[in-house]
DNA sequence: ATTGACTATTTAACACTGTTAAGTCAATAG
DNA sequence: CTATTGACTTAACAGTGTTAAATAGTCAAT
């Protein structure tokens, strides 16, 4: 049927739909068949621009962490850099709904040019005075240590039986502060 | 048919078998049709004993952090707790195919007794000085961070592309290191 | 001994899911 | 004017979690 009456689909405009429909209806409600309907598609039509729905969530998984990184603020120091990088990560996955658990069972990306990715990611830190294998290490700290905090505050029930004994955003802080200040201590 | 001829189900079989069952074929291979096959039953009669598939995702992943609790020795220090807590959690999400994933889905005790259970968590670590709160807080940080590196490092992607250049068991120990002497300094 | 209740399971079915194969129509290139 | 390609549709497959109803086995009380 009319199928010039909208301009065709492409990538960006599927994942964003994704991330709409992810609002929504949380995760298990991203269906392909959903999706599309949003799209005013039918499902398989998602198959010419994506290959896999993991390869949508990694996609997804990809621009929350690219969200994060954007939202750090230049820094002097490389404390004030991983401190500033946890905050972001925390607000990032508090930023879409079931953000964590996206994250934790999306696949990361299949990217061939290995070393490229890596250097970029470190580069930050790099440029405040750490070595690359340092800094990923300190990176993946925070990075674990957020969505890690995420995936467990996102727990429903827990929170709800938790949070009367324990202040979610003061508690990460402190975690984020100690990870940081330790790295500190190793350092000197 | 021969329905008599085992002895019935009851829960801790069907949840050992579901564990196996992950081992077999991950997590997307643990269905309930697959899962009753393997105990000689009909889907549907595991609904005789649970009510839900996230019940049974959430009775595993209690089972898995029980195993880390009761995996750490007695300790004298509370600093010390904490890292063989995080240690116990690594080697409890690395001993099951699949867990930290399984974990980051699973949701939380539906326990009503809510505030018993904090105490029995918060338990060992106040019996070595600290105070409930910030013993619950140390420990969600800690748990954060080893649920969090194991969905990092279970990546499968990431994991290829990253082990060139992370040293994974050194970074986690150094991370881990960090966050437990950051809260040192914190108390001091 | 027979009735009845209770436990534990079966069969059948519903409404979905991701994904593939084959067909279809519009636009573009030669 | 024809052929090719891009972007989609319909139809279908195999599988999913879950519910409802029927059923067989076991036990207690009449």
């Amino acid at each position: 049927m009319a199928r010039t009456s909208q301009l065709p689909l492409d990538l960006d405009r599927v994942v964003s739909a994704a991330f709409a429909q992810l609002e929504e209806d949380g995760l298990e409600g991203l269906s392909m068949r959903r999706l599309g309907s949003r799209l005013g598609v039918q499902a398989p039509a998602l198959y010419w621009h994506i290959g896999d729905k993991a390869e949508l969530l990694g996609l997804m998984a990809r621009e929350i962490y690219a969200g994060a990184y954007a939202a750090v603020p230049q820094e002097t120091d490389w404390r004030a850099w991983l401190l500033a990088f946890g905050r972001a990560l925390r607000i990032a996955f508090a930023g879409h709904r079931d953000a964590a658990r996206l994250c934790a069972i999306a696949r990361g990306p299949s990217d061939p040019d290995i070393g490229e990715h890596a250097r970029r990611i470190a580069a930050p830190l790099v440029a405040l005075g750490l070595n690359q294998a340092r800094a990923l290490s300190c990176e993946a700290s925070v990075i674990s240590f957020a969505l890690g905090w995420a995936s467990f505050e996102a727990n429903g029930p827990m929170h709800d039986y938790l949070d009367e004994m324990l202040n979610f955003d003061e508690s990460f802080e402190r975690g984020l502060k100690a990870l940081v200040r330790g790295f500190e201590e190793m350092t000197s």
